[in-house]
DNA sequence: GTGAAAGCGCTAACAC
DNA sequence: GTGTTAGCGCTTTCAC
């Protein structure tokens, strides 16, 4: 079923059927009717990758995610739909559960079929740098270390500080914090952790950080795990919100009130934090703004536009006080 | 930038280069290796377009919300993600904002860019019916009245029965709704709930109806506005889990404990309703099931496979009973 | 107003 | 093992 079909049942040349079904000007009423009439009854739909290939103007981004439902990438995922659509370009979703295989079989696909990526990735830059050929790549929140790729980079430390500082000056000098538990050495954000109550003068024992899988669940057994070390922790700061809200509900459970008896503190500055209660203080984010400044880059990069500068690809955090601590 | 570049540059046809970059066996060592460099040399990048003019098409969906962000269209989404990776299938998705004009905008560029359309809209079926040409259109939670669409129709009415039956049990007789104020007309769950308290011998005056927009503070203005006119409610069904997580909050606000001095009762069954407190009951939907069977049905309409029956496109909905009724 | 010809960049056949 | 030929389905010249 293609154009010429059309162009035959209508009893008119293939340029007639393109001339009427892009509504171009210099075409008779009654034959554009009768093309058009033709191709409803035959069912014709023009070929994305025909078209493509004459007006190659729409530009598609692949986004990757390691799980949708987690309510951050959700929110990245969200700006990055925003600002793909500000500039008319298209994202395609890929979520790759967080699993290892499934990324590399989305990378194999991926290659043939966006024009960029950008995302949240498990794998190496080694591995990434061999199934993306040839096209921009956007790490979020990771430093990229092959020079093909950019990177937009996530500067929570002052934002940590101010929460530290922030607990400390409520009197606060037993603090513990509930780390992510996905890769091997401790998180960016427990380094900065660990310089801020350093500067108060806090000395961090061993098991007042304590792992955890990404999630609601996951966040509550870090918290069970850190008071059964240190059942004295007046106050902890946790690797995201997600986390943080299992800490909150695992309190909860314990017959912790927050802030009176466990001060509780998140990162990522999620929507979710005010739906929970007590609601969650944070070192807040622009979540969406992760989103729409890959996109942004993505989206120069592939057009070859001035891309932009190392100090314009930065998040910066900072506290948001809520209820929790 | 073409094939032809790259074959120039290695001094070979480009068949050869096609042969190298597609990991083709008859190819000789030494010369895959200098194509390959040349086309890294040279930054090459096949064209999509090219490429799937001449190969197996993968079809794209495009799945329509709107709004991601708001966490029952992300579970659909997910669903269908995960669904469309199974079959080896594309989705791109586009976030109208609810917006009406920014749906038209999307509807018009969708047309031309993916092989198949699912999701939400507020647009008429006629309007769908215009803008979508000739390709197959799943609409979710809605009934399909152009004979080219199909649906994946929701039925919550035992659900909402069975909501309704255990709040009688209970001895609630002043039972109010939050419905949602998308349509002008009821909602159909408003009418499931009329039904359900009529089996009871309530009658509903009104007032005991609040319309909310889809979202946590408007649930919370709509119970607001429903306390003003029935103080004496003690008992309310929200059109979903989101407006349902706004009563819930207002309640707090207004001193009313839940579910001691005001029942809430949901619908969506999010996972979110665990997050809060007290955890929200719900009439439960398989949301993740709405999008993968909308992406099913349209991945075997593109494909011309035998679609899904009418039968196979009900997801149905059951009383999860946990805290907050 | 309409049609004929010329590609867009790629790969599957078939030569050599 | 490598090159040549022939399209994939569409739109854009440029004739008529």
């Amino acid at each position: 079923m293609t154009i010429h079909d059309v162009a035959r049942s209508a009893g008119v040349s293939r340029q007639t059927v393109s001339r009427a079904l892009n509504d171009k000007a210099e075409i008779d009423g009654s034959t554009k009717q009768r093309v058009l009439d033709a191709a409803r009854e035959l069912g014709y739909r023009p070929s994305r990758f025909a078209r493509g290939l004459v007006r190659p103007e729409t530009t598609t981004i692949g986004l990757v995610v390691p799980d949708l439902l987690n309510p951050f990438f959700t929110e990245v995922a969200s700006g990055a739909l925003e600002a793909a659509r500000a500039r008319g370009r298209h994202v395609v979703v890929y979520d790759t559960a967080g699993d290892a295989e499934q990324e590399l079989a989305t990378l194999r696909v991926i290659g043939t079929q966006v024009d960029a990526v950008v995302g949240y990735f498990g794998r190496s830059d080694e591995d990434l740098d061999r199934f993306t050929p040839g096209i921009p790549v956007v790490l979020i929140g990771r430093e990229p270390r092959v020079p093909r790729f950019s990177g937009i980079a996530i500067d929570g430390e002052d934002g940590v500080r101010e929460a530290v500082a922030h607990l400390v000056g409520r009197g606060h000098r037993r603090i513990g914090m509930l780390d992510h538990d996905g890769r091997p050495e401790p998180s960016v954000r427990q380094q900065w952790f660990r310089r801020a109550v350093a500067e108060h003068g806090i000395a961090l024992a061993p098991g007042w950080i304590a792992r955890a899988p990404q999630s609601v669940d996951g966040g509550g057994a870090a918290l069970a795990t850190l008071l059964a070390a240190h059942p004295d922790v007046t106050a902890v700061f946790a690797f995201n919100d997600v986390i943080a809200i299992g800490a909150l509900r695992e309190a909860r459970r314990f017959g912790l009130r927050v802030p009176a008896d466990l001060a509780v503190i998140g990162f990522d500055g999620l929507a979710l934090g005010t739906l929970v209660e007590p609601e969650l203080s944070s070192v807040a984010l622009d979540t969406r703004a992760l989103g729409a400044l890959a996109v942004e880059q993505a989206s120069r990069l592939v057009t070859g536009a001035a891309p932009l500068e190392p100090g314009e690809l930065i998040v910066r955090a900072a506290l948001h006080l809520r209820e929790s601590a």
